[in-house]
DNA sequence: CACACTATAACGATGCGTGAGAGTGG
DNA sequence: TCCACTCTCACGCATCGTTATAGTGT
């Protein structure tokens, strides 16, 4: 089987940081969750090619808006049946439902973005009425 | 002076709770912050006009994605100074960064939206594929 | 010896939610 | 007496950042 885990696909916490662009911190307190389970070699961690995959994961999961208890939960669904076709029509189900919240997120982002422009706008008439200057930098 | 409070401008926090939508753990959060300041009859908090006006601006800050503690400062700077024009200059140059970060913001929920829509389109060809039928509210 | 990297432990920040237990007024 | 409302602690949650302190290896 090519299951046997060689020494070059190990790598260090400060490798996977560099990697993904997060602190040790933030890997430690994956682990802490129970989202990471990294081999130990002494007291250091070492992160196999699986834990590079759910870390891919986690961070995709938190691009959408899962919290780190949803992401653990999806992450032992893949886990335990391997596409089990009931787990991915649940997963299928919570996804829809984040970009339902998304969506809604991004409306009131929009509107908000209109409102506090338009603030800017009054106050920027309110400086010019009283002979300010204002010097942005060009976009 | 039109300055002196006269008693139907005292509201109680259940009553502010029900005009702003917020819950009394929320109010007297904002007090223990240094956001409100309400009067005390006895124990009880009474809310008076000018409470409402700052409870107001604090609720279209936090729209606006600034912290609390960027809230207070800028609530301070419109006690202090009846609209002096560097506080006015102040309160827009923050208005502006906060609008470039919203706007950043939009940007990556968007490509997040856009992610996850992809990521839902293809799970639903696999459990098509595998004879699934899902059945979605009608939007 | 020094320097980089790693480890654990524990407190801090943010914005409240959620009781517990007690008082107050009608 | 009971109900509704209010009060003050005070712990909990999520997601790490930030010291402090101490190895460990080269």
């Amino acid at each position: 089987v090519t299951e046997d885990v060689s020494d070059d696909d190990l790598q260090t916490i400060g490798q996977m940081c560099a990697a993904f662009g997060v602190t040790p911190r933030t890997l430690r307190f994956y682990e802490a969750k129970e989202l990471l389970a990294p081999v130990r070699e002494g007291q250091k961690r070492l992160y196999t090619r699986r834990c590079r995959a759910r870390l891919k994961l986690i961070l995709q999961g938190k691009r959408f808006g899962f919290s780190l208890e949803d992401i653990r939960q999806l992450l032992d669904l893949y886990d335990i049946g391997d596409q089990q076709t009931t787990q991915l029509a649940r997963t299928h189900t919570l996804a829809v439902g984040r970009l339902r919240a998304m969506e809604a997120q991004r409306a009131e982002l929009d509107t908000a973005i209109a409102d506090l422009r338009e603030q800017i706008q009054s106050s920027e008439a309110t400086l010019a009425a009283r002979g300010v200057r204002l010097d942005e930098a060009a976009e």
